[in-house]
DNA sequence: AAGGATTGCTTTTTT
DNA sequence: AGCAATCCTT
């Protein structure tokens, strides 16, 4: 085998090829931006079939969206000439363990039926247990308990488990353990749930992991900085016997850790995986240089991370502009005119995209493309998946699959309404708990018992037997036929088609449009059974339907950004409190991660790359100053296109409102240096979180960083910037 | 039980 | 500003 003339191998560079035909143990891509690193474990997936012989069934591949599994699958189909990969099991984690457990339902505890509750589900499922358990729901918010149960199961801890330091802590643990006895009642499983039983299934059950370690010969894994505990544990009970596991990551794109994605599992790969082999990958095939130095000059900022040398033979390049306008609206103007302008360039709409930190953001954008009449596709806000016609629907196949789950059963009991009121429910909900079962059994032994008035009875009767009915037609109806059933029978269509309401109009969407589009979904995947297409429907994610068929300009926020790339970029709002978010000021390692957020943007861009930010933005009805981002400073002016530029200065300890200027000064003054203004033991207050007592101060670049442990036990610990936290001395120290 | 009006609250990012 | 939860009326 000539690696110069093997065809597998050609077109990659030095380093590249070694990434593909590496030898099989444990293998950790450390990879920049734009370096080919999809291409990479697409290729080292063809290598192992065709070179190594490996059957396409022994191989277990993870990316982190539908998308790009997808697109993998296309090539490898492209590459080898036939569906060899088709037999791979390949998806995100999420919708692999989803397979798993289906399989492995008895193994795993777990009904062959069971439904994946999204968001709105969990939130539905955690009220109840809030009013449940008695608790104020202003102080104990379902979603911050959500939140909570999140980054427990995302750390494999159960609620028996759950760490009782306090007595929030004990709350949330009790809500933790009822919110799972009411998801098993149902039978349902969150998104959590799908990592979390699986490697409760494999630590549980030697000899279905043994059968698994058996089955996945080789387990390759994308944006691998981004998994979290629970996934990383899978990946390693998987691998640690074999340990052929390939991993690829770039510790500058982490941004996902507040969905529990630990950085750290590099670190613990090395430590488990000793013999490790790391190959870096630093060539990059997408941007111009001068995009690139303005992105090295945003991320190098970053305390912690290993130096890449990142280089492009697209040398030089169209500087960067950096725009700044009066509001929001005139921002969104500019970009559309810019838009326009590169289209008479011959730039197509598709090759662009604009970016921003919060989905809200997106409107006024819609808006003066509407104006303008320019083409775009939005990806995010509120998802298809979202909308409520969508989810009544949904709601109605998920009782079919599954009757006993809760969440649809009260979602749609009374849509449309069948006059089954508040008092009937609160009848069938006291008989449920009773019998420990789930509301529609409680709704059937009600009817068996004869127990109920006329007029009750009449209403609820039809339902109880829909319902019985289309559960047993589930599995001799194809989803699209069950779901026209369902739609007539139920009453739903009708109740949908005369609801027409004038807001509806104006948007130029119709309901019943969507529940068309859904059921032209259900038909495309002929021949799935119901209990897929409500698993596929439930973990796809936005991105993963971007329609590239249409040409129109791509809306998106910085984070669904992510594995994409266009001709031209636009990033807006780069403002202090926007990018970085508010929600983040306080803290050096959520600080950190805005800066990557910003550099995973910047680098998507090809070519051409805007940056823009407002003198003004409107936050929820009112007006307000903004401050350019601070991550602006760090552009070089040749990035910018400009000899010199003025500084952007600002008052040091305050972010406020229109405190900043610009200086026309070649060269700004130098930071001062930080004189550190806390002590250990001082005691503060700060505006959010109250008092607390310093634990530790540190000077870390240009930054003090405090700790601080706060008097209310539910915070704990807390780390700030001393200068950006709201934080007031309260003592001497 | 249903529909309409009023209040109060909110926004980070998503599999 | 927009939306959900709550109140109020029929």
């Amino acid at each position: 085998m000539n690696p110069e003339t093997h065809p597998l191998l050609q077109s990659l560079n030095a380093q590249q090829r070694e990434a593909v035909t590496a030898s099989e143990g444990p293998l950790l891509i450390l990879a920049g931006p734009g370096s080919g690193k999809t291409r990479v474990l697409t290729h080292r997936i063809a290598w192992l079939l065709s070179e190594r012989q490996l059957p396409a069934w022994q191989i277990m591949a993870v990316t982190f969206t539908n998308k790009a599994a997808r697109e993998m699958r296309e090539r490898l189909t492209r590459m080898l000439g036939r569906d060899a990969a088709l037999e791979m099991t390949l998806g995100t984690f999420h919708a692999t363990c989803a397979r798993i457990l289906r399989r492995e339902s008895e193994r795993a505890g777990l009904a062959r039926d069971y439904v994946i509750f999204d968001t709105d589900d969990q939130l539905a499922v955690m009220k109840a247990v809030v009013s449940e358990l008695g608790l104020d729901d202003k102080r104990y918010r379902p979603g911050s308990l959500l939140n909570a149960v999140s980054r427990a199961k995302n750390e494999l801890v159960l609620p028996a488990d759950y760490p009782r330091r306090t007595y929030y802590d004990e709350l949330v643990a009790r809500a933790y353990a009822r919110y799972q006895e009411r998801l098993r009642q149902s039978s349902g499983l969150d998104f959590d749930d799908l990592l979390l039983e699986t490697v409760r299934l494999f630590r549980a059950d030697a000899e279905t992991l043994e059968k698994y370690r058996r089955r996945f010969r080789a387990v390759l894994v994308d944006e691998f900085q981004d998994t979290n505990i629970a996934q990383y544990t899978l990946l390693r009970l998987l691998t640690q016997e074999h340990r052929h596991l390939y991993a690829v990551a770039d510790e500058d794109q982490s941004i996902y850790s507040w969905r529990g994605a630990d950085y750290r599992n590099i670190q613990r790969l090395r430590e488990d995986f000793p013999e490790l082999r790391q190959i870096l990958l630093e060539e990059n095939y997408r941007s111009t240089q001068i995009i690139l130095d303005g992105a090295m000059a945003v991320i190098s900022r970053n305390l912690d991370r290993t130096p890449k040398r990142l280089f492009t033979r697209k040398a030089g390049g169209l500087p960067v502009t950096l725009h700044e306008s009066y509001d929001e609206r005139e921002e969104a103007q500019f970009v559309a005119r810019e838009v326009r302008a590169l289209r008479r360039g011959g730039v197509a709409y598709g090759g662009m995209a604009v970016m921003y930190r919060t989905n809200a953001q997106s409107r006024a954008l819609e808006e003066s493309f509407v104006n303008e009449g320019i083409p775009y596709r939005l990806v995010g806000g509120t998802r298809f998946y979202s909308r409520k016609e969508i989810k009544d629907l949904l709601a109605y196949l998920r009782l079919a699959q599954n009757p006993d789950d809760d969440v649809s059963f009260q979602r749609v009991v009374n849509v449309p309404p069948r006059g089954i009121g508040q008092r009937t429910l609160e009848t069938i909900g006291a008989q449920a708990r009773e019998g420990q079962t789930s509301l529609y059994r409680a709704m059937v032994a009600l009817l068996a018992q004869g127990t109920l008035d006329g007029r009750t009875r009449r209403a609820l009767e039809p339902l109880a037997t829909l319902i019985q009915s289309w559960h047993a037609a589930r599995e001799t109806l194809s989803v699209g036929q069950l779901m026209d059933r369902l739609l007539s029978e139920s009453g739903y269509g009708a109740y949908v088609q005369s609801q027409v309401d004038e807001v509806e109009r104006k948007r130029g969407e119709s309901r019943w449009e969507n529940i068309l589009a859904l059921r032209a979904v259900a038909e495309e995947s002929a021949g799935v059974t119901l209990s897929d297409f409500l698993t596929e429907v439930a973990l796809v994610a936005d991105v993963d339907q971007l329609d590239e068929s249409v040409d129109a300009v791509t809306l998106l926020t910085l984070h669904s950004a992510k594995g994409l790339e266009y001709p031209v970029v636009f990033v807006t709002g780069l403002e202090e409190g926007l990018l970085p978010h508010s929600q983040s000021l306080d803290s050096p390692q959520e600080l950190a991660e805005e800066r990557r957020l910003l550099y995973v943007g910047m680098t998507r861009a090809q070519e051409r790359l805007y940056l823009t930010y407002a003198f003004r933005r409107g936050w929820y009805g009112n007006n307000q100053p903004a401050a350019p981002s601070r991550f602006l400073d760090d552009l070089p002016d040749e990035v910018l296109g400009r000899a010199r530029r003025g500084k952007t200065v600002r008052p040091t300890g305050s972010w406020g409102a229109s405190a900043w200027s610009r200086e026309a000064t070649p060269a700004p003054p130098p930071r001062p240096a930080v004189a550190p203004r806390f002590r250990a033991g001082q005691r503060v207050r700060h505006a959010r979180y109250g008092e607390g007592v310093v634990t530790e101060s540190a000077v870390e670049g240009d930054d003090e960083v405090v700790t601080v442990r706060f008097k209310d036990s539910g915070i704990g610990f807390k780390k700030f910037v001393a200068g950006m936290a709201p934080l007031e001395p309260l003592s001497e120290h």
